[in-house]
RNA sequence: CGCGGGAUGGAGCAGUUCGGUAGCUCGUCGGGCUCAUAACCCGAAGGUCGUAGGUUCAAAUCCUGCUCCCGCAACCA
């Protein structure tokens, strides 16, 4: 009979930079609940990879001067050597520049187009002329600008082929709501509210602005943008539409795909829509966790971010901790869904109080007093006592409550249910006392009972651990005396596994304790180093470049100018616009009886800079309404070369109303 | 009134579905032990469960108002 499968993956990540720990996190999880499932004896297919398409790329590759395959080979041997380094048992890693992958993503760009859900359409957007770039609403810069040059986009329109969202709304509506494909499920009303109920709108799925991506085979100009090119790589990996692999019908439906919250949307709605389109089944679940986010010594939770030179660089800790210390703290502190601040402090505490305290005491101080009591090997005779069943009990109950952790991508929960054997254990050598069975020849027995009770916890608690820890847990098992065939699943959970004279080997301590103060100081200086050096990168930058004005607009005539009503305005009142970062509301004297004006200046002015100065204002613009406030008419301000806004004031002695011409 | 989540001892969280002695981890303090990585075990202090009302014999839990935080959406006229 065939092996149950089960299919689980990362996303694939976007090799524009150095992996982080954000990455390590996903894979990491995925990595550990692959590996308990191969110990379950599932048959495991484990796959991750890189996203190595769009403009991103091609950008970043001109800039360096090499081309974007180039530039995302380099990138991609860091990524596969940092799983390595982690000790990552990925089965499978999908390139979406593999050929396999773009004959694929062609024959499905093809196949939805022939079955009427990709049409060809024109797409709106905002366009950089300078660097011939599009970019949504939500890529630009602070100021509304370009996000690579800073200087103004305009509204444009290009082709492009569309698809159609519109028909699976009901249905997407129904499995989110409906049934427990997203973890975890509180976020579902959310995208129901913001993206269905508001209607679907179709998704623009090819470009023609840029050329490194699959190319449309039907429409050369065209390459396919993001999503039919990276989302399909979960079925184009198992040999959907290609030769490379025939493992489609085997492992599909995916099992689990885990990603982070901020690509939920994706893969909630668009790859559910896609998958429907063609007519294939849906992924089992969809796990969404959190970010971790940087503790700063101030208390407050940043995202990492390259700039601020916060970002954790999972090598540098793997050397510092030990890999297998760095993977249990990341899977122990992160809650599904919700994020988790890292810090230095939080993660030492972790790895002191569970790791070295903890399991790597209870690990030291069993194979410690077999050595010295019995020099190493138990006699075979037993004598039962008080307390052993209640830790039998516990012991021999983990598993089951791990197991139904593993379902519910509850990895945290998993470690918790785990780590109460430990406590059982640690508790069970100060109610049995065998340092004082071993002063007395007549309660030998007893004594290796005690001790033999102990190896078999730690054997099943090691076994349990493995997948999450797989580097070190070898290394306990050399210690306890045993052997392969003691540390499968079936056996985690049992007890009495171990042979009567089990012989144990005093080894080296597996998880050092960490000197809090001594480390701290040390990271903090590491960190201040790297902050510095990414200031200084910073202002290099800034010192570099000279200040370039915007281009200047087309020419207008007089008339043109005329048709603007300049005016000088009184500033009555001002206020932040309830919900919204970037808007001021501000009360005028206009001369005419007074306005209301909203602008989009909070991240630079307080409401009382503004207060009882005079400004310009655009009066005779149309009213709009901005995040439900209405506006007539708009202040004037210039740029700021650090990317701000300074508004423009008149001569404060000017009466309110003056033209300006 | 855009949508959603949240507010529980010093910190981080569970408990809220189906009302009935408020629990866990870390930290603090006291004690025990010495096999062990100054680790382990026990005990204690510390919470009017955001706020104001309501329902009830009984509310962290159900209902209503309010305050504050967070996420998503919107947003520089």
């Amino acid at each position: 009979m065939d092996k149950k499968t089960f299919y689980i993956t990362t996303p694939i990540y976007y090799p524009s930079g150095d992996p982080h720990i954000g990455h390590c996190y996903t894979t990491v999880a995925c990595d550990s609940i692959a590996r308990y499932k191969r110990m379950q004896g599932y048959d495991v297919m484990f796959l991750t990879g890189t996203d190595e398409h769009g403009q991103k790329i091609e950008q970043k590759a001109a800039e360096k001067g090499v081309t974007p395959k180039q530039y995302v080979d380099e990138i991609v041997e860091i990524f596969k050597k940092l799983w390595s380094y982690m000790n990552i048992s990925y089965d499978r890693y999908i390139r979406t520049t593999d050929d396999y992958h773009v004959e694929s993503v062609q024959k499905i760009f093809k196949e939805l187009y022939d079955r009427g859900y990709i049409y060809k359409g024109k797409y709106t957007g905002k366009y950089c002329t300078p660097c011939e770039s599009f970019w949504t609403e939500s890529q630009l810069d602070e100021n509304g600008c370009c996000p690579e040059c800073h200087r103004p986009v305009v509204e444009a329109e290009e082709e492009a082929y569309f698809l159609k969202m519109s028909p699976f709304a009901e249905r997407i509506e129904k499995l989110l709501l409906e049934t427990d494909y997203l973890r975890p499920k509180y976020r579902a009303q959310e995208l129901v509210n913001n993206f269905i109920k508001p209607g679907l709108e179709d998704l623009c799925v090819s470009r023609t602005s840029f050329t490194w991506g699959v190319p449309v085979t039907f429409d050369e100009k065209h390459v396919v943008y993001v999503w039919i090119d990276a989302l399909s790589n979960y079925i184009t990996a198992l040999g959907y539409k290609n030769e490379a692999y025939a493992d489609y019908s085997k492992y599909w439906p995916a099992d689990v795909h885990m990603v982070a919250k901020d690509i939920m949307r994706f893969h909630a709605i668009i790859w559910p829509a896609m998958l429907m389109a063609l007519e294939e089944p849906l992924p089992k679940h969809l796990a969404v966790h959190g970010w971790i986010t940087f503790q700063s010594k101030t208390g407050e939770a940043q995202k990492m971010s390259k700039s601020l030179g916060n970002v954790v660089d999972p090598f540098m800790l793997g050397e510092r901790y030990s890999v297998d210390a760095i993977r249990y703290h990341i899977l122990r502190e992160m809650a599904l869904g919700a994020d988790s601040a890292f810090s230095n402090e939080i993660m030492i505490n972790r790895i002191n109080s569970d790791l070295a305290n903890g399991f790597g005491n209870l690990v030291s101080r069993t194979v410690a007093m077999a050595d010295k009591y019995f020099g190493g090997t138990l006699p075979t005779d037993r004598e039962a006592g008080d307390f052993d069943q209640s830790l039998i009990d516990t012991v021999t109950a983990v598993r089951g409550k791990v197991d139904k952790c593993i379902d519910e991508t509850r990895l945290k929960n998993a470690l918790e249910e785990i780590f109460v054997a430990v406590d059982r254990a640690n508790k069970y050598i100060d109610e049995t006392e065998p340092w004082i069975l071993g002063k007395d020849e007549a309660k030998k027995a007893r004594l290796a009972s005690v001790l033999y009770n102990l190896l078999e916890a730690i054997r099943v608690i090691s076994t349990l651990l493995s997948p999450f820890m797989p580097t070190v847990m070898p290394e306990v098992w050399e210690q306890i005396g045993a052997s392969a065939e003691h540390v499968t699943y079936e056996n985690a959970g049992r007890f009495g596994v171990l042979p009567a004279d089990v012989t144990v080997r005093k080894g080296r301590i597996l998880f050092p304790r960490i000197d809090m103060e001594k480390e701290l100081a040390e990271l903090n200086a590491i960190i201040e180093a790297n902050m510095a050096a990414a200031k200084a990168k910073l202002s290099d930058a800034e010192k570099g470049e000279e200040f370039v004005p915007a281009e200047l607009a087309q020419e207008i005539a007089i008339d043109d100018f005329a048709k603007a009503d300049l005016r000088v305005a009184l500033v009555k009142s001002c206020e932040k616009v309830k919900k919204s970062k970037k808007l001021l509301c501000l009360q005028l004297d206009d001369g005419f009886g007074g306005r209301q004006v909203v602008s989009g200046i909070a991240e630079w002015y307080q409401p009382e800079d503004l207060i009882g100065k005079k400004i310009i204002i655009v009066a005779n613009l149309k009213p709009a309404k901005l995040c439900g406030v209405e506006s007539q008419g708009m202040i004037l301000a210039a740029d700021t070369p650090d990317g701000g806004a300074a508004v423009v004031f008149p001569d404060q002695s000017l009466p309110c109303g003056s033209k300006i011409r």
